[in-house]
DNA sequence: CTGACATATGAATCGTGGC
DNA sequence: AGCCACGATTCATATGTCA
């Protein structure tokens, strides 16, 4: 199986290259000098080390998806603890909260830094936090470029209770979805597929999911949860299906009990996860080694128009579909165009495709021709988009 | 009328007294040396003036609740057309212009800063913003030494759609509420009024509230909106009933057309607006002029028992209740389909919803998928509804 | 007066690919 | 890299119009 195949093994066949990298740390002001001795992407892996360490062997533009989970930095009473959970133990509680923030920030920016760096061009980043951590992450994948697309709230349907009554009770999380930079094109999201999933409505930016338990919460051998924060399913299937295509790889640096890489492995995405824990990565081993693949019919998704292959307008005069001089009318015969030859349109003063015609006719910036011209017919007026739709049935595009 | 004292006439009132609380001042920039002319705060007023100056003029520890709703930095480029090419009517307005995150941090600090001088050691303060800004106003306000108590998902029950199919919906805002400090004690948060305004259910960290339209939309004498960002009643009447008593003085520095006063008032609080558009303060004086404060309809109006929850098919896939490839059964067997992992169903030629395919199968206009639709079990078939009961039953929607 | 139908609009960071 | 053609894309309400 490949979930088997570990960091170690893969690092066994570069070592050279990856001995070099270790002699680096994690500072962000050079890696280009380490860029030449990495070595590719090890897929279908849970890699057990520290993720700002791990995350910086990673190929430049590699990785489609991230999803991070990352410490909450929660301020608990009395304590605080630092990302890597030891305490911070002051005198001075401000002093504190400061170092704390600080801390984490630094933490932030540099496994952000990071996972920007593996990120491919069309890639983009979901960080999940709460009120404790998620305006840090905001501001930092903000301050690195990343462009946000949007906020998710995650609605707990059954979260714990607020035992004090001394604030309401604290009932969602937080995820940021967020591409490479301002101007990344090309990003993937499924609208259609997030739209079948809700009843043919646009999907919003606020998910009602259950939280994580009966079955599907991990545990140890003694009954107890295997972690603390294991994330349900659901709310990475819904991620990954929204922004991800099948073969493409998701990176968790956060994997934990590997709830990512699990639904990835259902959904025939690769998955890359990095735990620093070697106990928690045992676990998410175990766990997807169980899983096996769906076939791939039914991991097909709805696909919209812009799926669909282009079918230029001439085509249809040219098969003979339309003669060139037939009259097309706009809804309820306001408007008239003839076809020429070439698939161009006239009007009285001018000429063009039919969404310019059909945009200027009715003195409009932008018009879809192919379900604004319509055929005469026995039946009335057909659209011309029926035409396009018997070509690509006949599959001759 | 009150609304008409101007900061002038009340400084003048009381100067000594002021004197004395000066040399206490938080802020880092030293507005100190301004201090000792600070007169009393100026009770049930609109200050038509920059906020930041403004709010550099009134006393410490004065102010028992702060609501603001800040500029949120949008961004917006060029136009956007709906699917019928009519224009979206952007906030293009001068005061959301910032040239840069690094100018939007310094503003926000600044007035986070005067407003944390300005609350009383037991107030707390309540910001609003949307994915562009809230992580910048977050992270300013945990850094001046505000301590977050929870975030307000406010959920529009009827929000703009996303019209180019792009990204999710954005249905949400999100509210930051923050006591002073870490260790503030003493703070307002009215449990059982809260509790009571959810059926006795804790209130939740998320609010379900429909957006500020109809006649509760304030409009100038053309019959445009008189401010784009109008915000809801209701949503400051929860704020304000959650986080105040009568009496108390209510500051919003960013006071617009008057949400914040005008609920302030019905409630019987105290408030003091800080504008700095002379229109926006003319409108929001007149409108809560006409206001009275014993307005019995200040009740809510938007809770109520709802209608059986919708639950999309897609939400059983998601949740694992029915995989990806199960096939589903029409009655006695006669049609079979294939589940999608978007929840959508296949069946040779066709792909769609339940109630679509339904309809498909058997050569209808409609059908109803929910009863059509069966799994094969041991018992013999059961129609999917069973699942969508079990959903409902869980009150996981 | 009522119901059916049409129109208007809201804090919006709202394309892609070929030449 | 820039330009430009192609052509895809909306939900819940409130209000207006007409029969």
């Amino acid at each position: 199986m490949r979930t088997k195949s570990t960091r170690t093994t893969s690092r066994a066949a570069t070592r050279k290259s990856v001995s070099k990298s270790a002699s680096k740390s994690v500072s962000r002001t050079a890696p280009q000098a380490r860029a030449a001795a990495r070595a590719p992407l090890p897929v279908n892996t849970i890699i057990n080390g520290d993720s700002i360490e791990e995350l910086a062997k990673l190929p430049d533009a590699s990785v489609d998806l991230v999803f991070a989970d990352p410490p909450y930095n929660l301020q608990l009473e009395g304590e605080l603890l630092r990302p890597n959970n030891t305490r911070v133990d002051g005198v001075d509680q401000e002093w504190d909260q400061f170092a704390s923030f600080a801390e984490y920030d630094k933490f932030t920016r540099a496994w952000l830094a990071e996972a920007h760096r593996v990120l491919k061009p069309t890639g983009t980043l979901w960080v999940i936090g709460s009120y404790h951590n998620i305006f840090r992450v905001g501001v930092a994948l903000q301050d690195l470029g990343f462009w946000v697309l949007n906020d998710i709230v995650w609605r707990k349907s059954n979260p714990m209770p607020n035992f004090r009554g001394r604030r309401f009770t604290n009932a969602h999380e937080t995820m940021i979805w967020a591409s490479k930079d301002r101007n990344a094109k090309g990003y993937t999201f499924n609208y259609d597929a997030m739209k079948a999933l809700n009843d043919d409505l646009q999907m919003r930016s606020d998910w009602v999911l259950p939280i994580c338990s009966g079955g599907e919460r991990l545990k140890d051998d003694q009954g107890n949860k295997a972690h603390p924060t294991q994330k349900p399913e659901s709310l990475l299937h819904r991620v990954i299906l929204a922004s991800s295509n099948p073969g493409d790889v998701v990176l968790d640096p956060f994997f934990g009990t590997g709830t990512t890489g699990a639904v990835a492995k259902k959904l025939n995405r690769k998955y890359v996860g990095i735990e620093r824990d070697a106990q928690y990565a045992e676990v998410a081993r175990k766990r997807i080694d169980r899983i096996s693949h769906a076939d791939p019919e039914s991991l097909e998704v709805t696909q919209g128009k812009r799926a669909q292959p282009r079918v230029p307008f001439g085509t249809l005069v040219e098969r003979g579909m339309i003669e060139p001089g037939t009259v097309l009318y706009g809804p309820g015969k306001r408007f008239k165009a003839k076809v020429r030859a070439d698939g161009s349109l006239v009007v009285t003063g001018a000429s063009g495709s039919i969404h310019k015609i059909g945009a200027h006719v009715q003195g409009q910036e932008a018009c879809n021709g192919w379900t604004f011209w319509h055929l005469k017919t026995d039946a009335g007026l057909t659209p011309i988009d029926v035409l396009r739709q018997q070509v690509r049935a006949e599959g001759s595009v």
